[in-house]
DNA sequence: AATGAATGAGACTTCATTCAT
DNA sequence: AATGAATGAAGTCTCATTCAT
């Protein structure tokens, strides 16, 4: 009967709680199970979290936390800013394997009330906003391939991520994982268009 | 209290269980909202299904019927192969949004015992190895932008398929898929390296 | 495992929520009591009410039917009329010892809701402005002994009532409980003023 | 985080516990409640008192020596006996309006053990006693209304102090509480009789 | 003397499933 | 084929009580 001051606990219950969701469902989302994860009882979850709910909202503060941090990237550059995001997204995607998951398969939407629905959904769009402004800025340059809309270029960038995230468990090393990163932004980065080269030139220098 | 032939009230049961899933989360698919859906009684929902698992089961069997439906493109050229698979899953997305979210979501996977969940794997791993495969290919007939790994065009493509699908709920009308449906596929080709011109030429071919 | 009609199984969910109420207080009004007491589970209990609270909600409504039962009594004098109201509560109190408890004990008050504490306001109040309408009846005809006060009046009236239900549980038989009626309506018509005889004489008529 | 001494925060308790009984009923009885009440922790009550029916047995003990000081009254006359009674009991109500609800309520009576519900039944019992007793004085000297009998005035008397006790709540300043008790006793005295005079004369004397 | 974490029992409620009708 | 009552297993949450600090 280990005691330990609820802000530890807060954050293993969290913690638990985004690892049962990420690997075994909404559904399987209960206060037992997460007792059994942390190594308490059931009751006892509730001097910590006073509902269920409560626990979702502090995932969703976890996420945010992780999702957002130094971000919005700074780069001046529409590219550069748009794969240091890239980049910070899928090192965390590795890092936060649970988050990832959980981002993912939406499973946070649907459990709790609508506030955390709709702080879900505050989430994504804030994502999204960037890309897309990073997208219109470099489209606005005439830096985006003729061919391609903000909308589409910005279906393959978060698409890129997401796939990131469901690919990562079997990754098992980081270097793997930093050359897959690389390899996919040279990927998207052909949506780069530089007037008066072809693109394949340019790319060298994003090599890593 | 109208009676119908079990094979249509399965149908009706699927349905329901697919729109409830996707809609409200695994968390809500219970017999009494599928009853309510459907127009009977919870109890009667057992005539038809053994188990909630068994639904479960049909779920899965309607997905696949759907997903793989004139599956594998039978196309020579891998790019092309890729271009029908990628264009028929983007026309899924738009006309099943509910097997679209289902998909997504991953909601299914935790839903029924380890036999669905295996068959949510299978379905998963079957589309991605067509993809892999349609890439490999492309990348011994030197047809993959060199520096873009057969794993990295692999994300590229399922992830836009992903984003697709988790864009599809603003889309409103078929006009605006086509064309994004076009646009991203584009943006996807320009990893399709032809030796001997540049990428932007080409893709007129591919336009619709 | 007897079937019995949502109707029947809600009455007697009733009766034995308010036999445990009366009998045990309202901190041992519980599902599972009721459940034991009516001869099923727990569980069963909220297929025939939702809630809880709407178990008092049911309570209510039948303390309600009982109570106000051919209320209020139509005869023209306000003694008699009195009389009337007096000894039908009587009658109900010893008929319904239960609502009598749960009356006197205002348990139900604080079992449920607002609604329902105003519920149990609202059926007090309406016994006491009938009561009170009475006596300033009585008194305007100047029928109420010179040194009453209408609310002491009422005090009295209301009082034996309450009293008579308290009493009750060891009354035995019926002829007792007639008696008793009778004797306590006796002692409050003294209050009964009648001017030019003195109340002695005058009770005979209303011997029973 | 005051640390004041034990006698003193179990009077605290007491009052605490006797306040939420009346006002919230005894289900939220719960050491929680209390600890607010009192600007403690919860865990805190019990270094006072070992389990919450030792609280149940405390409020007995406070409210015995509340409605018991100076009883029995000694006046030798059982009309003046009863009327001694019968204003100190008004007063309590009013003094203390916590043990007038709890009382009336019976809340106490199946808050704690057998124990704890036997001494409440003494209570009650002593108090009913002693005005069956000097009921049945009066009646033996003649001086109970001939066609009222000693049961009949004992619930017309124990009935006008639960009423009293039931209307308190609504009385605001002591003067009306001071002439209703007045009142309500002259009614009560209606009960009296003195033979040769009628009843109204002799009032007077007590008038207040 | 007091706090604050933890337990464990028990409460309400939901839900898959069974079964008489 | 369907309804509707019932069970029993969970699941969320409350609460008395214990105990380390």
């Amino acid at each position: 009967m280990k005691r330990k001051p609820t802000e530890i606990r807060k954050a293993e219950i969290i913690e638990a709680s985004m690892k049962i969701i990420a690997s075994k469902g909404a559904k399987r989302f209960t206060a037992q199970l997460i007792a059994d994860e942390v190594g308490m009882t059931a009751g006892g979850i509730f001097r910590h979290f006073a509902t269920m709910d409560d626990i979702v909202e502090g995932i969703l503060d976890r996420m945010e936390e992780v999702l957002f941090d130094g971000f919005p990237p700074s780069a001046e550059d529409p590219w550069t800013r748009l794969k240091e995001f890239f980049e910070h997204r899928v090192l965390v995607m590795v890092a936060h394997p649970d988050i990832s998951k959980i981002l993912l398969s939406d499973h946070l939407a649907h459990l709790a009330g609508e506030i955390a629905a709709a702080r879900v959904k505050g989430l994504k769009r804030r994502s999204q906003q960037f890309v897309t402004q990073c997208l219109q800025e470099a489209a606005d340059r005439g830096e985006l391939a003729t061919d391609v809309s903000v909308n589409a270029a910005k279906v393959v960038v978060l698409g890129a991520i997401l796939a990131v995230g469901h690919a990562t468990p079997r990754i098992a090393n980081q270097t793997e994982t930093k050359q897959l990163k690389g390899e996919v932004w040279c990927a998207i980065e052909k949506m780069h268009h530089i007037s008066g080269t072809d693109n394949h030139r340019k790319k060298g220098g994003h090599r890593q």
